[in-house]
DNA sequence: TATTGTTATACTCTATAACTATA
DNA sequence: TATAGTTATAGAGTATAACAATA
């Protein structure tokens, strides 16, 4: 076996556990909501809200790809659901024909409004309901500073040297 | 448009962006290690090291899924999987005849031994690199106590009054 | 030729409901 | 009757590769 094995510290397991225990729960119960009451799934969710909050409410696809990590077949596949809906529209942009220009509709404001109360309400009453101020200061920080490294460096899904076992 | 709108501080969004950010990219890596180094996806993988940790290598098909947020047919479709691939196997209960006892194989272990290294070393590059021994620590114990409070608490999924609007 | 996006396709995952068997 | 699991089935999501159109 490789003598690379193990390199957290026990409190680095405490925390990635933990982390992830929370993580996941949160995540289960933010999606269960976003289904209830909108029919959203997660991706769609975070695709209406990043209409929502550009400046005209729309998007080039290339665009939104960037932003929700995802294969550009998903992305359409998820567009073309919404769309069927009434909540986005597509048409080619003006500028460049090879492009999608994606915008969110009335309907899709409308939805996005239904959703966004319990989904805030989910939020802080599952994550920040235990928390005083000074708690969410410091995993605001800690959070930001950890995402800063994420988005520096390439995450290059770990594993740069091949575990040669087998 | 609610009155009970957005009810989260400008810290608070920022906590939640960033941790909703980081523990989606985390995912992403971990899961894709997962697969590349040892073909598992992340249940699979959490079901081999709950099984790798009991004390006899084998649980109850419930107690898995106790750990596990899962329906009983998705476990038994994993179970299954994991099954044809020799990494467990599967044995009514000698004491309860109703009961499927799941038990790691030692190729089960090989698995998990081989995908382990590359996975810690994803949380420790991705999560904690950045972070000092100060800020790790009050990671483990903000997220203990979330982690805490969402066990003590029903995860009711949010939710609780319904947004009658529409 | 490079880029943008769609389509065809196939596979994984998940859940619900019906069913079997043991307690 | 209640519990443990499986099976049948169906639907959502994802990715890869081939393709069409525009730059």
């Amino acid at each position: 076996m490789n003598d690379r094995s193990p390199r957290l510290s026990p409190t680095e397991l405490a925390a990635y556990f933990a982390f992830t225990e929370v993580s996941s729960l949160l995540r289960h119960a933010v999606e269960k909501q976003l289904k209830d009451v909108g029919k959203l799934s997660y991706v769609q969710f975070q695709l209406l809200a990043r209409l929502g909050d550009a400046p005209d409410g729309s998007q080039r696809m290339t665009d939104l790809a960037d932003g929700v990590v995802y294969s550009r077949s998903g992305l359409t596949y998820q567009a073309q659901s919404l769309e069927e809906r009434g909540l986005v529209t597509r048409a080619p942009s003006p500028e460049d024909e090879r492009s999608t220009i994606v915008a969110i509709t009335a309907e899709g404001r409308a939805v996005l409004a239904k959703v966004f109360p319990g989904h805030i309400e989910a939020v802080q009453s599952l994550l920040f309901a235990s928390l005083d101020d000074a708690d969410v200061e410091v995993l605001a920080r800690v959070m930001t500073q950890v995402s800063g490294h994420l988005r520096a460096n390439p995450p290059r899904s770990a594993g740069p040297r091949k575990v040669k076992a087998d």
